[in-house]
DNA sequence: AATACAATGTTATATTTTATCACATGAAAA
DNA sequence: TTTTCATGTGATAAAATATAACATTGTATT
């Protein structure tokens, strides 16, 4: 997990606030809590406490709403959009599988040119200077 | 003000969040706004709210109070920083202003280099084309 | 049209949080 | 040793929140 991931899932605000950064009720934010919605965290005490995260869910459904779409349908939105994130993190994970496949190519040239570069300019090049290339 | 300058001031945190995330109890937190080292927004019903700005600066504070500054140290320490950012402003805007002289003689050098290449490739470039350039 | 359901409003009560003020305290400075 | 500084503690009032029950409104469905 990344540092801002780490502090937009942070629980931060308290429900009016969120009230006045969403423009929604404390009715319609427990109410949409209540169908699973959002699930936010809650102090020893039991006050709910929301994170950016939360906060942008809460302005997704409230659009969302806008547009005609009830409880469920937005519940299905939202697990779709979850499997997406999945998917894209996966599309990242090959994809950085790949560049360090290419990476490992480019060291092998990075080797052969060196080689090559020793013939002329013997003893120019201490070993330890491109030592890091290669492992 | 930037849109980042504008979230970081804006008014989101109760006393409670704050003092979580300062490890300040309340007493400290308005002890120190007694000494104007910060100036919380306040709700239409009196209570504080603070910014990450504040934020920031109250963990500035516990740092320096950890550190063994007093309060007017810690005032004096916030004023020179303050005029330290107006100075670095003011820097920048003279960088900017260096930077649209710069952009006037790229246009008076464009334009000439476009009366040049006009001489060969006469109508192949509409005056449209290049007219944002001057002005 | 009548009914049902979904989304939200309203009201009531209990608990928690915050604000303000006054007084206490320990450590450091004068 | 007095002051002063930074903070703790306690009391009281006001505000925010949680939960639950009931009311209202708009839309679909029959």
């Amino acid at each position: 997990m990344t540092g801002s991931e780490i502090r937009r899932s942070m629980p931060l605000f308290p429900i009016g606030i969120v009230m006045q950064l969403t423009e929604l009720t404390a009715r319609q934010i427990r109410y949409y809590e209540e169908h699973q919605l959002i699930t936010p965290a809650r102090t020893d005490t039991n006050r709910r406490l929301y994170s950016l995260n939360d906060i942008d869910k809460l302005l997704e459904i409230k659009d969302l709403i806008d547009q005609g779409v009830n409880m469920a349908g937005i519940k299905q939105l939202f697990t779709v959009k979850e499997k997406q994130v999945f998917d894209d993190d996966l599309k990242k994970q090959e994809e950085k599988v790949r560049r360090d496949l290419s990476d490992e190519e480019l060291r092998k040239l990075l080797r052969k040119e060196f080689m090559q570069a020793g013939r002329f300019t013997r003893s120019s090049l201490r070993q330890g200077d491109m030592s890091r290339f290669f492992h």
